[in-house]
DNA sequence: GTCATATTTTTACGCGCGTCAAAATCATGA
DNA sequence: TCATGATTTTGACGCGCGTAAAAATATGAC
């Protein structure tokens, strides 16, 4: 205690006293340990007497309850298991931080975890969850390759939501949350073609479901509007998650080969169109005022935190990633409280338009 | 077990018996529970012929350790708490990527949090932290405003050290791991120099104790290259998190009075450097060449992952992320085992100029 | 085959708290 | 003041595993 006020010599600063159980705490507090537990669990479960003088009481010590060992025996943990592919996309991050939000807001603890793009870490980080008993897993699949048994071993123990992409087919049945590609890649296809020359799509590496549903949905809504669908063919391998890396080097090739020069480009994602615009600015076919000057457009999807900042800056459809972390932890708390043997749900939402300059 | 087949239907996959406990696990497997205690805490302080016979037995059941109950009792649980003020922050997102690779390699859980850029949420992380009984702790802190008491607390509990940006003067003493700001901003300055008009600064809102530093290593390496320093008043409130828009908003009020465009802007760090750009694009201050045309020059600080892909690509000193990462788990593990009576420890590293094209 | 040493098994207790049942105490209204 | 339902206290067991000590067994050199 001395200590304290010599190691952060801040007048005025009183270390409270330390308790370290609850046992201890019962004793120094006047209240039984059973009545304090039920306090914890919910104070409104003991008299409201009783509840205030603890609350009183507990406001002048030092007493942390331990997370490991209430959990343990609880039938619930209240932890939500959360696997990304990466952090460092801001998709993801954006994600992550609604998730943790909204599961704040309903008392859970979320354990975040990075399969950096490998189906092994994936596999080891879906253990981890499982061997820390959480109450239910959002994860971000990784989609090609992934450890099936290791998914179907922790469906087994708690319910599990998808989000973002879908896992590839015949891997689970599982519940899913994500942005329902074909409204949001149909409008701004829509979009495109209404302001300007119909887009050809630039995929992205094949790394998930998304990758094919885009293209998917690219092809259908531009049937529909009576144009033909075009995809350019990457000339580089795209087997990483490094999106802006990809989109850059393919157009760059495209650009210098004078290809797609003048055309309208929809990109399956921002990061890769934050790379073709580089590539574009790169060969000065934005050069001109601020706006596209000649008849190159690009586009993306997504609505990437910076995308409002390239320049130019660009057009995009923004997915409801609130929505999206909402969605699937209200799916998870609805499971986890005795949902378990309804059918699989599966949550579509839309995305909104955000013209801006690029397109 | 047959509802597992069912329900993935992927044929061929058979699901492993089910081993709930290692008392279970143990007789199946036929050796004693304390002997796979051990097993599991080292394969090797075990007989190789034993360790060899539960590996192999392990392999054809399902069996996961309770992870929550393993930690209860030992003297260390492995765990490894990470604060950040935001997930996203391309820097932040890096650094939590490489504290959870550097973890992983010596056995430690991470558990992240975000403080959202607010005290009270940062505050309750840290008890979050303490109530889950971790080895240790990282945390970027918001600096202003930190709750004092919280960190007393915890670093009473278990060691802590802080990253990026140092903890606002009397909160307390501990451990630190980051960027020399001095050689940094000494080095771009330098560049800066070296290559056109000595800078201006740009710093950043006074949200931790790099906005100051930064500033102040500006001001000493202009002194030391006898050029007169100049920080540009922002002219919005800067008290959010939201770098790019700071950014963006001062640079688009001076550029829109037709200040500062032929000058050479060096910001704080690179986000803010990514929404200077963007107003200078937006005014045609960079639209002449692809490489800066008047002599309007824009740098950061950091390396953000998007840097290279802005336009112009930014200039910027690049902070050693894994180094920061890779000392601060270091220096957490070695306090684990017992260094907790020596000295504050902190930690510096160089970072590498970035050259490329906005100055 | 024998003995010293290395491992494993037995046995038992503890961690901090959840939880249950029975006994004790409290609150309230007649 | 007493009855009675609501709360709290007592006392006890369990969770899954860490861990320590003593007894039993396996290993390896001779």
């Amino acid at each position: 205690m001395g200590q304290v006020c010599a190691m952060y010599g801040v007048p005025g600063t009183m270390a409270k006293p330390r308790i370290n159980t609850m046992k201890e705490l019962s004793e120094t507090i006047g209240v039984s340990r059973p009545t304090l537990s039920r306090y914890f669990r919910d104070p409104s479960a003991v008299r409201p007497s009783t509840s205030k003088k603890i609350q009183e009481r507990l406001s002048e010590v030092d007493y942390v309850y331990n997370f490991l060992t209430t959990r343990q025996n609880r039938k619930s943990t209240e932890l939500i298991g959360v696997i990304v592919p990466s952090y460092k996309d801001l998709f993801f991050a954006s994600l992550i931080e609604s998730i943790e939000q909204s599961a704040r807001d309903l008392g859970y603890t979320i354990i975040t975890q990075s399969s950096n793009g490998d189906t092994g870490v994936e596999a080891n980080a879906v253990r981890k969850l499982r061997s820390m008993s959480v109450d239910g897993a959002i994860v971000a699949p990784i989609g090609v390759g992934a450890d099936h048994d290791a998914f179907a071993a922790a469906s087994e123990d708690f319910p599990l939501v998808f989000v973002d992409s879908r896992p590839v087919r015949s891997m689970l049945v599982a519940d899913f949350v994500g942005t329902d590609n074909t409204q949001s890649i149909g409008a701004i296809v829509e979009y495109l073609c209404r302001t300007g020359d119909p887009p050809v799509f630039l995929g992205m590496p094949h790394l998930n479901a998304n990758a094919e549903e885009r293209e998917h949905a690219y092809r259908a809504k531009m049937l529909e509007l009576n144009h033909d669908a075009k995809a350019i063919e990457p000339a580089v391998a795209g087997g990483s998650w490094e999106f802006e890396a990809f989109g850059y080097a393919v157009m760059d090739d495209c650009f210098g080969r004078r290809e797609f020069t003048n055309s309208t480009i929809l990109c399956a994602n921002d990061r890769i169109a934050i790379g073709a615009i580089r590539a574009a600015n790169k060969h000065g076919l934005f050069s001109r005022g601020g706006i596209a000057g000649g008849g190159l457009r690009i586009a993306g999807h997504d609505d990437h935190p910076l995308s409002q900042y390239m320049f130019p800056a660009l057009t995009t459809v923004a997915q409801d990633v609130e929505g999206i972390a909402d969605a699937a932890i209200q799916l998870l708390a609805q499971r986890a409280r005795g949902g378990r043997s309804t059918e699989t749900v599966e949550v579509f939402l839309n995305a909104a338009m955000m013209p801006r300059e690029s397109a």
